[in-house]
DNA sequence: GAATTAATTAAACGTTCGTTTTATTAATAT
DNA sequence: ATATTAATAAAACGAACGTTTAATTAATTC
């Protein structure tokens, strides 16, 4: 056989990201062969490097997709407004959001760096520091004007960023907690964590209104 | 060839495990081959058999033994205080300490669960969740007597864990920050984010001080 | 010093891997 | 209709994998 009825290159390249998604982040990288792949989406292994010339380019594809999304929608939520701690919410927010809300692609995009060639690895862990500078810049501005509590800005950006992505380690969806709750309270603990809170009060008066502010 | 001079049991399988951690965290399980642990030993593949059975069984023991090491200092650092403050400074002090000073053997243990079948991972995540079973104890229990302010105990476990254990994402020994800093940064981010101060002040009108009570 | 045990090598086993080649059929354009 | 292009299957490639078997030498015991 060869050409079946129905076929189509876009459909098939999308059911591949998907499988590869879901595979590679239950079983990792390595321990996932193109046949289980092509089996997955239904198809023989061959035509799978019709749509990405190596195994490894198909992982540096959902890499590079994922980090450049996560850069479009913190682009998109982005506040207007200046003040570093409605940043930081906001910030904190989409980062959590989007993380929940893909979690596989994420444990993909975390856990599977070693597999990537030098060159590969280089060009994701761009997009990452560049969003992690995101944060940096927000938690040194309010650190400045003195919204913030924070003592090494680059260390606490990355406990920040640890803490929250690590969401995807145990959160399972249609549990206890629903997607807008686990958001609400990792908010809040970041908000503790860097002694947000409202700029336009005493700041050694601080109540813990702040944890029913957003 | 045969037995070579000087050939010792002990030392070989000590050479093993610390070739394999080192191995593992670099390349992860499934990249890591039995020839590539042999040469990095010295020594032929098929001498890795006679100390571990299988190559998931040497995954196992590294992950078991890094887990019961881990209760073993966590008991030893265990305070007589039942203060909930006292004893979450020394459960995050000595977490953090533990994971940093390994850090090779914590990205294995972290990273390498997909590795291990149904019975390994089972006897794994038990011990892990004993381990866990105590912060939120301590977490509780300082909600309970109003010394900490802790929205939900179980999931300011994960973050607070997830936060202090990806220290060993970033850090490397001899940078800017040594142990001692980072281990007075990350327990002060993880008082911050409980609330912590001491109890027998007004919880209303708490100052920074606590930041430099460690 | 002979027998036994411990530690290892050398070679091979069957399997599976990522990938390539070639052929074949479906859809599209002319 | 015919030619061309897109999408696949089928089969094979050499390499590498985890593991086993058998032989060999060093160290220890009697």
């Amino acid at each position: 056989m060869a050409r079946t009825a129905g076929s189509d290159g876009e459909r098939t390249e999308a059911a591949i990201r998907d499988a590869a998604v879901q595979l590679i982040a239950r079983h990792g990288f390595e321990a996932v062969t193109m046949r289980q792949l092509a089996a997955e989406v239904g198809v023989q292994a061959a035509a799978l490097y019709r749509y990405f010339p190596t195994k490894e380019d198909l992982l540096h594809t959902l890499m590079r997709e994922h980090m450049v999304e996560l850069a479009a929608t913190w682009d998109n939520a982005r506040p207007d407004n200046d003040d570093p701690v409605a940043r930081l919410t906001a910030f904190a927010a989409n980062h959590i959001r989007f993380h929940v809300e893909r979690r596989h692609a994420t444990h993909v995009s975390n856990m599977e760096l070693r597999s990537l060639s030098r060159d590969n690895l280089t060009s994701i862990l761009k997009l990452r520091t560049a969003y992690e500078k995101e944060l940096r810049t927000i938690l040194r501005d309010g650190a400045d004007s003195g919204v913030l509590e924070v003592d090494d800005t680059g260390l606490t950006a990355m406990a920040i960023i640890q803490m929250i992505t690590g969401v995807i380690v145990w959160f399972r969806p249609d549990e206890r907690l629903s997607v807008d709750e686990v958001t609400a309270t990792y908010l809040a603990m970041t908000m503790r964590l860097t002694g947000a809170r409202p700029n336009t009060e005493d700041r050694h008066v601080r109540q813990d209104a702040e944890l029913r502010a957003w």
